[in-house]
DNA sequence: AATGAAAGACGGCGAAT
DNA sequence: ATTCGCCGTCTTTCATT
């Protein structure tokens, strides 16, 4: 799984985390590199799956998503079939955007984007009555402060 | 900031969401339009930000960053100055791909994304060089079960 | 591994409906 | 608000060094 990237590799993510709409001679010339090299290393990575998907992002507080909660999950039950329900249900539902399973005494952690806090009942009425679950705390943000995905290449 | 998106522009974003290498052309096709309205739509949302911006989606494993922490902050510490400095901080360090302030007895929580628990320590130990800070918990992630940006449309 | 050329596809925009 | 269609640019490939 360790792909070994070298400067002009890390470069090249470096430009496209910051804006992949730039066009190959544009990402090319921010490089130091040119067009085709650049492309074959672009298709290499890609092929490797260093380069996962090409998306958008949106401001979710403009189209009306207001609220975003980070759920703490301890639980009593670790069997096998309980956990694979757990999971099925977190990736079956879109309003959890990450799920974590944790070392520790917290089990799991969640973050829930919603367009309000009636939102985020629902969503915790529906996970509560599929799976069981021994402790739920919910943490509200008041204020995204960052966000990104970029990697520190 | 409400802005009024109709049936196509929804779709147009979940298109865009999912895979934003693909032609005008597709989207079009996918969406039932055809060019020019889907080039002109994409442009308004563009305009009014809520297409914020195109990116890449790197595995972040396969690129040697195999730690991700939640972070917890209690701080005794409400002034601007205190906030505004602590602010700075998490939004220059690279490591932070998430800072909320939240409501309640936890002050903030953070997603550090770190190549392993030493990078964490020493993002920890520069954090608290630089800012008072009441209590942390961290919390580390043992298996990422989920992770999207999509906004349910 | 990089350059240059070249075909075809695509984005971007205008005109017309 | 959508269709058609044009032009210039960009992607993608290949031959060459």
């Amino acid at each position: 799984m360790a792909f070994r990237l070298d400067d002009t590799d890390r470069k090249i993510l470096t430009e496209l985390q910051a804006d992949a709409s730039r066009s190959l001679d544009e990402i090319a010339r921010a490089v130091g590199s040119s067009k085709t090299p650049v492309w074959n290393r672009i298709k290499k990575m890609r092929d490797a799956g260093i380069i996962r998907q090409q998306t958008v992002l949106l401001d979710a507080e403009a189209l009306g998503f207001e609220a975003t909660f980070f759920v703490l999950i301890r639980t009593s039950e670790h069997e096998a079939e309980w956990q694979r329900k757990f999971l099925a249900t977190l990736r079956a539902r879109p309003e959890v955007q990450e799920a974590h399973r944790l070392a520790g005494d917290i089990d799991y952690i969640l973050k829930v984007r919603v367009k309000n806090a009636r939102a985020y009942d629902q969503f915790y009425q529906a996970l509560i009555s599929e799976v069981r679950i021994y402790n739920v705390t919910a943490l509200l943000s008041m204020e995204e402060i960052k966000s990104t995905l970029a990697l520190p290449l």
